[in-house]
DNA sequence: CTAGGGTTAG
């Protein structure tokens, strides 16, 4: 019921008495006859200079900035001798529709020259404008030499620094502050959600709660719910949905939707579904926001069936939702679903600029389809960072080394400067070619071409290119001379350097910083016994073995998955479930006479020990990946490419494994892993052993 | 005139 007061409350007066305050609209309620000569004038301006000539200056302006003819208005404003708040007011408003700080700038001057004395009212709207058109330092001058200043300045000022990264600025007015309204505690507490500091805001929420003058309201409380939502505090969340519930702000669908999307975040789905449900008034956002919730739950399937509903709903998706969307088809590389939502855009046709197509670059990237990746990229008519960046880490996670730095150097060209995380895809392109100068030479041109600075995960690309080509001193020698502490992705690659080259000493180490990191992690004490398996020495296996079972660590299990005919066939480590699994079983028997023949050797040392020598090697064939290119092979016509992807890193043995079957079958086979694209033909992989 | 929910690159 509440919601259906609302809906009504916010279809019906709010776009006409807006009206009473626009005086551009004004003009064209009260003039109608004065305007339709102005529109059939063959010479346009002809009611402008009418105008002018009778002197009525601000009817002209009116007129030019209903035409958007801002730069010609504010000229005008030379000509008037005593202007009007409400005609500065006008100007100012549709400076800030475009964002014209030029002409901001020209308007304010004119106060000054004029001698008008601007007013409470118009400083407030300069110090806006100014903020909203980036300029924080003009902002700030209106500020300071105001006689007098009102609550609204205040607050108008701390979310001017709060929108910008100046969070501290925006905090140390507010501690400056006179006295303070619930706009004061909400304009602060939204600034630190936005920087993604929710701690500090659900800290400041509580101070707030404590003054008995300054009250939550329904502003505040979305702030809060997304700030608990952040930090996955259900009990946070449920206790502002307590006061919610209590004090009545449930009738609004922002407060809501953050309600919803707070319980999806916190792991409640049902719950966030529940509240979606009720809701009478969906908007978008509502709809992205639970689309958003089941691709993070990994419920796939449901997200896009709410997909579909929402495209019947009426109710057009937005750069959000396609965005959402998109990543999580990248996510899933089902590309086939991408390529039906970039038709979808197509057709209502999205803005180009917006990070939906970002967003589609990526998708393609991830779905080691760099060329239409590419084809979106040059589409775009001045691609953004991220597009550029996805599309470098795309290159580079296909072992199209050349391409990323080529692409690299035109970004350069194009005058977008990188920032840290495209030099984690350039510095990831030279890893995966193995082109370990080139990518240090990259490494030390971070800070001394491009003037950044150096990040852990800087230090962590440049440790795997050293680790992974067995330089184990420099790599040494670079963590000891990092600024920071060395991250667990360094680490990991740095015990990945280790079961390359067999480094046990090096690996103990990176080992033992990485169960401090991160206890839980599996996937260290896994390659910690394959390292000491490779080895031989079969002791320290047990041990690791032993540690792993007594803190109850359990691996992550392998999954590959496969796209044929539109649908998805998953595969689970020595799954017999498929419907087809007896034609799997079968071609991999049968291939694996054949792989012998050729030569090939199961690699057994990756299996632990206390499993007898030919389970070991049945146990092999058994991974996930073999048992989605076997289905692949199976379920096509001789000659199809087949595309796998895998939740973990592939393993040496299915690794060397499928470059056999590739020749054997005459198949392009492409398997996706955790970390990279292997592309294998003819008994070879585009990864050179190397990944 | 000032404040809120969904979001893309490693």
């Amino acid at each position: 019921m509440k919601f259906l007061n609302e809906k009504i409350s916010k279809s019906f007066p709010l776009p006409f008495f807006n009206r009473t305050h626009s005086f551009s609209s004004q003009t064209n309620l009260n003039k109608p006859l004065t305007h339709k000569s102005f529109f059939k004038s063959n010479t346009k301006d002809g009611l402008v200079s009418r105008l002018c000539k009778d002197g009525k200056f601000t009817q002209a302006i009116d007129i030019l900035c209903d035409q958007n003819r801002l730069a010609e208005a504010v000229q005008l404003l030379s000509h008037i001798v005593r202007p009007s708040t409400s005609l500065y007011s006008t100007l100012l408003q549709h400076c800030l529709q475009h964002r014209a700080l030029d002409q901001a700038k020209l308007v304010h001057s004119h106060t000054r020259v004029s001698g008008f004395e601007p007013g409470l009212f118009l400083c407030n709207r300069f110090i806006d404008l100014y903020a909203k058109c980036g300029s924080l330092l003009d902002a700030q001058k209106v500020f300071e030499e105001m006689p007098e200043r009102d609550l609204c300045s205040w607050n108008t000022m701390i979310s001017g620094y709060a929108k910008v990264r100046k969070i501290g600025e925006a905090r140390k007015l507010f501690d400056e502050m006179p006295q303070r309204d619930n706009f004061s505690w909400t304009a602060m507490i939204s600034g630190y959600v936005r920087h993604q500091r929710p701690n500090e805001a659900l800290e400041l929420y509580r101070t707030m709660q404590r003054r008995e003058c300054s009250k939550s309201n329904k502003f505040t409380v979305s702030s809060v719910l997304a700030a608990s939502a952040a930090i996955h505090s259900l009990r946070m969340g449920k206790e502002i949905h307590g006061y919610i519930t209590r004090t009545g702000l449930d009738s609004d669908e922002v407060v809501w939707t953050a309600l919803s999307d707070m319980y999806g975040k916190c792991g409640s789905i049902e719950e966030a579904r529940r509240i979606f449900d009720k809701m009478v008034n969906r908007d978008v956002v509502t709809w992205t926001a639970m689309i958003g919730r089941y691709f993070e739950d990994g419920k796939k399937d449901e997200g896009l069936a709410l997909f579909s509903e929402l495209m019947k709903s009426g109710i057009r998706p937005n750069e959000f939702t396609f965005a959402g969307v998109l990543n999580a088809c990248a996510d899933h590389a089902t590309e086939n679903l991408g390529k039906q939502v970039q038709g979808y855009m197509t057709r209502i046709g999205f803005d180009p600029f917006s990070f939906a197509a970002s967003a589609l670059v990526h998708m393609y990237s991830k779905c080691g389809n760099t060329a239409n990746a590419n084809k979106v990229l040059k589409g775009m008519p001045g691609p953004d960072l991220v597009s550029w960046t996805s599309l470098i880490v795309g290159y580079a996670q296909s072992g199209q080394a050349e391409e990323a730095l080529q692409l690299f150097e035109s970004l350069l060209k194009s005058g977008t400067r990188p920032d840290h995380v495209t030099f984690v895809g350039v510095l990831s392109a030279c890893t995966h070619a193995g082109l370990v100068d080139k990518g240090l030479e990259y490494f030390y041109s971070i800070k001394a071409k491009h003037g950044l600075k150096h990040t852990a995960d800087h230090y962590a690309c440049v440790v795997d290119l050293l680790a992974r080509a067995g330089r184990f001193d420099e790599a040494e020698n670079i963590i000891s001379e990092m600024p920071m502490k060395p991250s667990k992705f360094l680490w990991a690659s740095l015990i990945g350097g280790c079961r390359i080259h067999g480094n046990v000493k090096l690996a103990k180490r990176a080992a033992e910083a990485l169960f401090e990191i991160e206890p839980e992690n599996p996937a260290t004490y896994v390659t910690l016994a394959n390292i000491y398996a490779t080895a031989g020495m079969w002791s320290e296996v047990t041990k690791v073995r032993k540690e792993m079972d007594e803190s109850g660590i359990i691996k992550k299990p392998g999954l590959s998955w496969i796209e044929i005919k539109r649908e998805m066939h998953v595969f689970l480590v020595g799954d017999q479930s498929h419907p087809r699994y007896n034609e799997i079983d079968h071609f991999l028997s049968e291939i694996s006479k054949r792989m012998k023949e050729e030569g090939y050797v199961p690699d057994t040392n990756f299996v632990l020990h206390d499993v007898e020598e030919e389970q070991k090697e049945q146990n092999l064939s058994y991974h996930s990946e073999k048992l989605a290119v076997a289905f692949g092979i199976v379920s096509t016509p001789p000659g199809t490419a087949i595309k796998v992807f895998k939740n973990l890193r592939t393993c040496v043995d299915c690794h060397n494994a499928i470059k056999f079957i590739s020749k054997i079958s005459n198949r392009k086979i492409v398997v996706r892993d955790s970390n990279r694209f292997h592309w294998f033909e003819d008994g070879k992989c585009s990864c050179l052993d190397y990944w």
